[in-house]
DNA sequence: CTGAAAGCGCTTACAG
DNA sequence: CTGAAAGCGCTTACAG
């Protein structure tokens, strides 16, 4: 045999129409018990594989979903992602995926480029993207779920990004600070990262603590972002005693770069992270953070999906629960700010 | 209009034959750009997108190639996966991924559904799999590419792990120990794991230093396990100077262990570890590493598929660089094992 | 429970 | 440079 078995040739030897080869593949159980067998002998004697393409265009659809994340170097997107593949995979649909490194033109492509391969649906993070993204979706018809955070007119599986930030803010204000500082990446790009500043600083303003902008410090998402924002709060006329980062690792290199100077944590300094990394809870305590269930989130994404293209109902968008870790935090900010020059 | 619209759609708006538009889409040097501007509008007024499947079965390849790795919740594949895709889709092809979470039957069954999606090549890592899935591979006529390790009748994109051993041997051996243990991921059904083992227990015994099997200890991977090995060994008779872990993250909880026991890196223990995560060089130095480039693995794996599916060309095998980053060694071991209780 | 046949939406020699 | 037509390998009403 050079090629590929087909279907016909798995019929003709189990001496059967291709439509029954076909039910027994499908739907074994419209198949008489004694057939099914001759069937699957055929199969296995000439090593029979469906193809999937000619299943997809016959069928009406591809059994796969697309997934575009910013990265997968993030513990935090892998988890998500393996988690809606786990789910989908247990159901017979497949995970393609892509990354886009926060450009949103690479973005735009890789969504243009999932639509093309006949996606039953799309899982995209967040709710900014390029204008051609959210054309190609519209245009294209395909089913759009977006991920982490909520949107008004796609169906999401969200965590309340706002509520991330009052959590920090309002664990830090019960310890005691007035001055605070933070770390984010950036946020003109990325709305998770936007809601999570607003909804500190405004726990803050609504608790009439006064936050300047400058103290607001944009890096890149990194441990060296981390690292350049602690420095960078340092050199404020009155640094802050309290420091809330956009993410867990950029809330790790800060504290990295505030012990290097000698800062002890928490008593000179109080960080608050986000997404409780394993990591986090093996490193000496004073980081605190806010836990979210990404793995959850990408279970709960492919439950969203099946019942969408399924049972042909939009799902309805879900909020997941998120929740403050805290990890040896002193009950009060140091008198004063604590000097420390932030040069090497 | 309810339905998607399809190339015949396209063709009579544009007026022209399906097979114009086809080859304005595959292959556009082939059309006249007055009919090409023709066909342009008439997709972008109908929202045409492609399907496909239709393109796969017609043209004989789906355009695709399927990955399944043991986690993405490891930098270490999270990397490798990022670069595979990011240069596969630079040259127009999907990633299909999947994860077993170290279960060698669910990749066998994750292999069955890619393999009946029809995916150009599968990328499997290492080389212990089920024989379900060896069987599965040989069957179906796949194009397999092994990554991480060498095997001897696939192609392969491959770090020579027997040599991860010998480095770290080679290290703690010229700083002067002489007495190891060895923390490592379940050799049973981990290919990489066992060579990694291999080459070190190999270069101790060709340098005459004894090892026992009690001082290898098999732990699944994470920081607990670091943390669990860390202990077992120094419930030996004689405690090891020096220990071996098979990833970072076994080293860094077998440092973190040892740190909260008052044990003082690099004085008291040498550890050396395995992958060099981007945490490892803001930690406290102590931790020596080998660095193995995953994200270049997976752009080597991509070129490897592309040679072999666009020419028909069986790649050859490649091994690809490693290099041993030493941060702060005593260079001697302590002159007696540390008395330490590894009770809490 | 099973079969004959139309059709899914493309690509690709083959002509012109 | 363009078109007519066969064919890719399945699924799925429709009959029986």
């Amino acid at each position: 045999m050079k090629h590929r078995a087909r279907i016909a040739d798995v019929a003709s030897l189990a001496g059967v129409s291709v439509a029954t080869v076909s039910r027994t593949l499908s739907n074994p159980d419209s198949v008489k018990p004694a057939t099914r067998e001759r069937v699957q002998r055929a199969i296995d004697e000439l090593n029979y594989f469906m193809d999937g393409s000619a299943r997809a265009l016959a069928s009406g659809h591809g059994h796969t979903v697309g997934m575009v994340v910013p990265t997968l170097d993030n513990s935090i997107f892998a988890l998500a992602v393996q988690g809606l593949q786990t789910t989908l995979a247990a159901h017979g649909y497949q995970l393609l995926i892509a990354a886009h490194e926060y450009n949103l033109e690479t973005e735009a492509q890789q969504v243009r480029a999932l639509l093309e391969t006949r996606i039953d649906a799309l899982v995209l993070v967040g709710t900014h993207h390029a204008e051609t993204t959210w054309d190609l979706v519209r245009r294209s018809r395909t089913p759009l779920l977006v991920a982490w955070a909520a949107h008004e007119s796609y169906p999401s599986v969200a965590f309340d990004n706002r509520l991330i930030g009052q959590l920090a803010a309002e664990h830090l204000i019960a310890l005691g600070h007035r001055q605070f500082g933070m770390i984010s990446g950036y946020t003109r790009h990325n709305d998770r990262a936007r809601q999570r500043a607003e909804g500190f600083i405004d726990t803050l303003r609504r608790n009439d603590i006064a936050f300047d902008k400058r103290n607001l410090i944009e890096q890149p998402f990194g441990f060296a972002g981390g690292r350049t924002g602690w420095a960078r709060l340092m050199q404020l006329p009155v640094p802050p005693t309290a420091i809330f980062c956009g993410n867990d690792v950029l809330a790790m290199g800060c504290m990295f770069e505030a012990q290097k100077h000698g800062v002890q944590l928490p008593r000179d300094l109080s960080i608050v992270g986000c997404d409780n990394l394993p990591i986090v809870s093996h490193l000496p305590p004073g980081l605190t953070t806010v836990q979210l269930p990404t793995y959850e989130l990408g279970i709960e994404c492919a439950h969203s999906i099946l019942e969408w293209i399924e049972k042909d109902v939009q799902p309805v968008s879900v909020c997941l629960d998120i929740e403050l870790i805290v990890r040896g935090t002193t009950s009060h900010p140091p008198k004063m700010p604590t000097a420390i020059s932030a040069n090497k």
